[in-house]
DNA sequence: TATTCACACACTCGGCACGC
DNA sequence: GCGTGCCGAGTGTGTGAATA
């Protein structure tokens, strides 16, 4: 054993893991990096920030997760850390959830994924917002992962996956089951996008479709329209949002958009209300 | 006009005290 | 002993004024 790996062991702290901490491993498999920021309020809620910083970081000392910088600029200040799972915490996973640790991805996200990861974490917290403000309730959200897991049991010919799947209830409504697709501009028509609608639309659930822009939205219209035509739906079956605007004002005070170019809120439709049209 | 520097800001980190 | 909260120092980055 070298010096130095003897000095990092020296270094690593016991730790006797929470049900929270491990809710926080769960939430790392799942969503395979997540923030500082993001974790403290995915699952310490209850007590502050800066407390919650340093529990993460007890963890990571203690070896079940790593670290590495977001590379997230917004304005002035450190970029935040992200978090993610190592095999020490994927075993941890194992030995608590059942989930074979071999399964399970460790190490840190390539670049390219990471801020894919991180606006899916913030979509999940947007939604919780609105359900804190009780504008949706009894919220579920599951991530492509476990979801297309089961789902395949019944529809063994779909191979594309959904970034998430969420359940909620509108006020006074039954729950729904939505897909949610996080789109960050790299996907091509026919290579990625056609079979990923295709397989989502023979699932019969509404689709929600993050973007990171609002030209974006206009191409991604223009590849969706004829399969939701082929798939006999309607335009409201695949709806458009941009990523900022959802951080911004929230999951409700966006501006969706249909296939068709016109505007959603994404509340339950009233008898005889109607919409404005994107001219 | 380009560069330098001080400052602001947001976040990390470690120490300390307190309560359980 | 461990979790928690507070505090102050340190770090990395952007901003804007001063200077060559």
């Amino acid at each position: 054993m070298t010096d130095k790996t003897l000095k990092l062991k020296a270094k690593k702290k016991n730790l006797v893991l929470m049900q929270r901490d491990i809710w926080a491993l769960v939430q790392l498999y799942l969503h395979r990096t997540i923030g500082s920021s993001q974790l403290a309020r995915l699952c310490f809620p209850d007590i502050s920030y800066e407390t919650a910083r340093k529990r993460l970081r007890r963890l990571q000392q203690a070896g079940f997760t790593g670290s590495s910088s977001s590379g997230r600029m917004e304005g002035r200040g450190r970029p935040e850390l992200i978090y993610y799972l190592t095999a020490a915490g994927a075993k941890a996973l194992e030995h608590h959830q059942g989930i074979s640790w071999e399964t399970i991805p460790t190490g840190p996200p390539h670049t390219y994924h990471k801020e894919h990861f991180l606006r899916l974490v913030d979509v999940r917290l947007a939604l919780k917002d609105a359900e804190a403000k009780q504008l949706l309730f009894d919220l579920d959200f599951t991530t492509g992962r476990e979801f297309w897991k089961e789902l395949s049991l019944d529809l063994s010919e779909v191979q594309e996956q959904a970034d998430a799947t969420i359940t909620l209830r509108y006020p006074e409504a039954e729950p729904i089951k939505i897909l949610l697709e996080i789109d960050t501009g790299n996907f091509r028509q026919t290579r990625h996008w056609e079979p990923k609608i295709r397989a989502f639309l023979k699932t019969g659930f509404p689709i929600w479709v993050v973007t990171g822009s609002a030209p974006r939205i206009a191409t991604l219209r223009k590849w969706t329209q004829p399969l939701l035509e082929e798939a006999q739906v309607g335009p409201g079956k695949c709806i458009f949002g941009v990523y900022d605007e959802i951080i911004q004002y929230g999951i409700f005070g966006a501006g969706w958009q249909r296939t068709d170019g016109s505007i959603t809120d994404l509340k339950p439709r009233q008898h005889g209300q109607n919409r404005p049209q994107i001219p």
